[in-house]
DNA sequence: ATGGTTGTTGGACAA
């Protein structure tokens, strides 16, 4: 079963793109992030055209998560919890052929020193808090999506230059260890420890995608009953080179049946 | 030091 998970930078945008490369790429499962709309103007039936079910929860504007399944979609969860009051759209579970899989978009955090960092730390030590829920099945989890975290120096192109910044800070690596921790793995790195140049995300800006001046922020964190089954995890460049492309890029996740 | 980009939205804000 082959799950992606790739922040598409608003669905409505980036449509054409999403629809080429699920008829290419075919996953099984497609979690995204940043879809940008209201969950009423995720264009579900373009999906469903192409075979997939969908379930979205969206927001006016800002954030927003989905996930396109071949497979009937089941036992939907919508936000993450531990805050009643956090109207924020960027968690998103459900169970697919027995497997627990959760579209994830932590904050982004900046700037560092508002109460936008510190809503990130506080969702990041929410989402640990159900993280742990989950383990106690002993059942497949799949946790994929933007954590907004680089988590190492070979994470990242240019460590200077992401000095300070929220996505970079010891606080919020830690914050993802914690959550690894637990007994999660970063699928990708532990399948390619020394691999360098491994991003997920290009800026806009600078020519950051020419220069390859990327971070890997966008992950697959699997329980050890889901690591248990694990064919590969791979990253695919192409739709980053593509015209009006996302800023991020596609994460592969292939877990045996 | 500044401005460089894209998306939502119709002026900033978020990333």
């Amino acid at each position: 079963m082959k799950i992606a998970t790739w922040n598409v930078n608003s669905i409505r945008a980036r449509l054409p793109n999403v629809m080429a490369w699920l008829a290419e790429a075919k996953p099984d499962i497609l979690l995204m992030q940043e879809i940008k709309c209201e969950t009423d103007a995720f264009p579900a039936m373009d999906f469903k055209a192409a075979g997939y079910e969908t379930h979205a929860l969206g927001q006016k504007s800002y954030n927003g998560v989905a996930i396109a399944s071949l497979h009937p979609i089941e036992a939907v969860h919508e936000g993450l919890p531990g805050d009643a009051k956090d109207e924020q759209a960027r968690y998103v579970e459900v169970t697919i052929k027995g497997v627990r899989v959760a579209s994830i978009y932590a904050p982004n955090g900046n700037p560092v020193g508002t109460e936008k960092y510190d809503y990130k730390l506080a969702w990041l030590a929410r989402l640990k808090k159900h993280a742990a829920a989950l383990l106690r099945d002993e059942k497949p989890v799949v946790l994929g999506g933007d954590y907004n975290v680089i988590p190492e120096p070979i994470d990242v192109h240019d460590p200077a230059a992401w000095e300070g910044d929220a996505l970079y800070l010891p606080q919020t690596r830690a914050a993802l260890r914690d959550i690894l921790n637990l007994g999660y793995a970063d699928i990708f790195r532990a399948l390619h420890p020394h691999r360098k140049n491994a991003y997920t995300f290009w800026d806009y800006q600078g020519g950051a995608w020419p220069r390859d001046n990327g971070i890997r922020i966008d992950h697959f964190l699997l329980s050890p009953e889901a690591v248990d089954r694990v064919a590969g995890c791979t990253i695919d460049r192409a739709p980053r080179g593509e015209d009006k492309a996302s800023d991020h890029t596609p994460v592969i996740l292939e877990l045996r049946a």
